[in-house]
DNA sequence: AAGTGGTCTAGACCACCTT
DNA sequence: AGGTGGTCTAGACCACTTT
């Protein structure tokens, strides 16, 4: 099945064939793989070999593993799934789930910005969203996103009260779009007067300004995402390690 | 050695052990430890089971190994380390290596939240660092450090002249005080009187307002860190994964 | 009882660095 | 050549979940 030494590790070549087929869709988030001692007959390798590319898997995050149980893809429903895509916590580092209000959806045309950082053509077809996101019951985040319409086949046919709160599992579960990580920049920016209107505060009050660009498991951006937080009951936590 | 089976896998004990001797000072940063053979015989334990443990450690950021070498315990100096601890970078992601300029250096006692954050008695002695941190030829950081002196013994001899520029390096080399990970909560704020003097910036522009506390290997907070930034040509960066 | 992942061992061989 | 960490194997046994 596999070459022998080759220039990588085994390990890391079926861990890499392991990746694609979890990309292609073979096991979709939320069903099992098959058992350690059937995928490690399947790729010619040991016990010890397969293990070792399933556990770098779960670090990564790719998959969830269950003792007695097997081997899971994840979804994005669960909790912990949720707050690593979600830093904005209390004071004293405890969490406050979000609702979210749509305020705009509808078709666009991506700018210079946004083509470059989703990497498509000035003028290509995106879905914008903008909706205020609750923390806590108080208005707390003005939010814009930007989606390829080449990756959401169909979603400018969504009404607008149709956009469920945790949109991560919204792609993956309504187009297959799995998000495998995300790089965010983050400014302190003055609201401007359509941040002031939602989030109720004063125009030129101080924000919190992040820019996330979200990549699927194939490291193709997939999602440009704008929040505007106001951050006198929340900030944006980070552990350094 | 060990107890066999216990409650813990053994090498979560051997792991446990390893970082206590770190942490002990038995092998100061920057020093390489005993090879994998001995220290399977030490701990009476397999090969893998030993490689395990240090593995772990390694994914923790605790050593570092270099095949053909041995396995170290890293030292803040190197880059891959500073880098790790400052999360401000150009927009297009490329780091930027900060100057600093230490304004104010003195004996303080604690506040209640600097007591609260750092695990003291409210009034307990700190010493208190101010610093003006210099990004691309810009005054773009505010900084003040609480240290509590019980942990950095002869700190308030040092003339202002004398703190180098990079403190976790010089905090394990002058006082033993390893920095193992540190939290922080960001929030957007308005830039004070003293922030716009400092940061050459108009009163009220709105500034990244970092709170830090940094914690040793044994999780013990050693340092209280508030930086100020402005982010006109910076922010700060996160992977989400 | 049967099936899953989790731990542990013993030994072989490979890749890299230093001498 | 000798020492270090890195890979891979084969097999045993343990812990947990389900039937």
């Amino acid at each position: 099945m596999i070459q022998k030494p080759a220039f990588n590790p085994l390990y890391q070549q079926v861990k890499a064939r392991l990746l694609g087929r979890i990309a292609a869709g073979e096991w979709p988030p939320g069903t099992f793989l098959p058992c350690e001692t059937v995928l490690a007959r399947e790729y010619g390798v040991s016990h010890g070999t397969l293990r070792k590319a399933l556990n770098e898997l779960t670090s990564e995050g790719r998959v969830q593993r269950f003792q007695g149980k097997g081997t899971a893809v994840p979804t994005f429903d669960s909790d912990v799934h949720f707050y690593r895509y979600f830093l904005m916590k209390k004071p004293d580092g405890t969490p406050d789930y979000p609702s979210s209000q749509v305020v705009v959806a509808r078709k666009a045309r991506a700018g210079n910005e946004t083509a470059r950082l989703l990497k498509l053509s000035p003028g290509a077809g995106v879905f914008q969203i903008e909706r205020v996101r609750v923390l806590g019951g108080r208005a707390a985040i003005n939010e814009r996103i930007y989606l390829p319409l080449a990756r959401f086949p169909g979603i400018e046919g969504c009404a607008t009260a149709s956009l469920p709160n945790t949109l991560y599992d919204f792609y993956q579960k309504r187009f297959g779009v799995t998000i495998g990580r995300a790089v965010e920049y983050v400014t302190a920016e003055a609201a401007t007067a359509t941040d002031a209107k939602r989030l109720e505060l004063a125009e030129g009050a101080p924000l919190l300004a992040i820019r996330r660009v979200a990549l699927d498991l194939r490291e193709a951006p997939v999602e440009l995402r704008y929040s505007r937080c106001a951050t006198s009951r929340h900030g944006y936590t980070v552990e350094l390690r």
